[in-house]
DNA sequence: CGCTATCGACCACAACTGTAGTCAAAAGGT
DNA sequence: ACCTTTTGACTACAGTTGTGGTCGATAGCG
């Protein structure tokens, strides 16, 4: 059940999270620019992903259709409660004062990182 | 100079990480119990991880002792910036968000990122 | 001094990944 | 009715990763 997407499968999600139902050659067109690869490079990543249950298929002429089956949503808090438990100890704060020390935080960060606990203190 | 750390490497990185200047057999040992990896494993891990850079031996008679060459410090950072800009669009509120949603944070957590971001307003 | 346990060096090997090629069928232009 | 393009299915193949084996040297027990 673990659902291992990998990193070059991951800029499909992208595409597909932001436009579900696209076919392959639009896929390949949004890519376009961001990954340089073979229109074969990323027909294999969809049959990867569709053997693996991340995405599912409907047929449309003689063409597939690529919809995600598990939402951007749910993808992040895996990953975010993954790394966190890997080298966090589980802990967020160390979490948020390494992106701090890494990136800085901009002040419309700090700002939504504000409101974000005042409504969690509830 | 990308210095991949594999999932398995990292398990030794975080043993040495918290007992710098070890051999392999006391890594064996401190993982007893976490992984279940027979010494020959734990061996190849550490070649990988010195061909890599990422440690660094001292002979001591004949065996070695193992350093780590990067700080944990700087692998998360380099971590959380990855996944930061992979998933988050490089934003910092929506990954604690998610991190939030996942598991929820603890109060101890929202009190010292109510402090951390007190000491970023600066 | 000889035997065994241990060490690092080197090797093995299957699964997973990144990156694509070949092929047969079909869709569409002309 | 052809020829080109496009599609999915299948295949390839090298590099990485997880997992561990073999081997020759050696350190220490008895």
């Amino acid at each position: 059940m673990s659902l291992q997407i990998t990193p070059a499968e991951l800029e499909i999600m992208k595409v597909l999270w932001k436009r579900p139902g696209i076919g392959a050659s639009e896929i390949v067109d949004a890519l376009d620019g961001e990954q340089d690869w073979s229109p074969r490079t990323v027909k294999t990543l969809l049959s990867r992903l569709v053997e693996k249950g991340a995405l599912d298929t409907v047929a449309d002429g003689r063409r597939y259709l690529y919809r995600p089956l598990i939402a951007k949503r749910d993808y992040q808090k895996k990953e975010a409660g993954q790394l966190l438990d890997k080298l966090f100890g589980g802990r967020a704060a160390p979490l948020v004062a390494q992106l701090a020390a890494a990136r800085g935080l901009s002040d419309d960060d700090i700002e939504e990182l504000e409101a974000l606990l005042g409504r969690l203190k509830q």
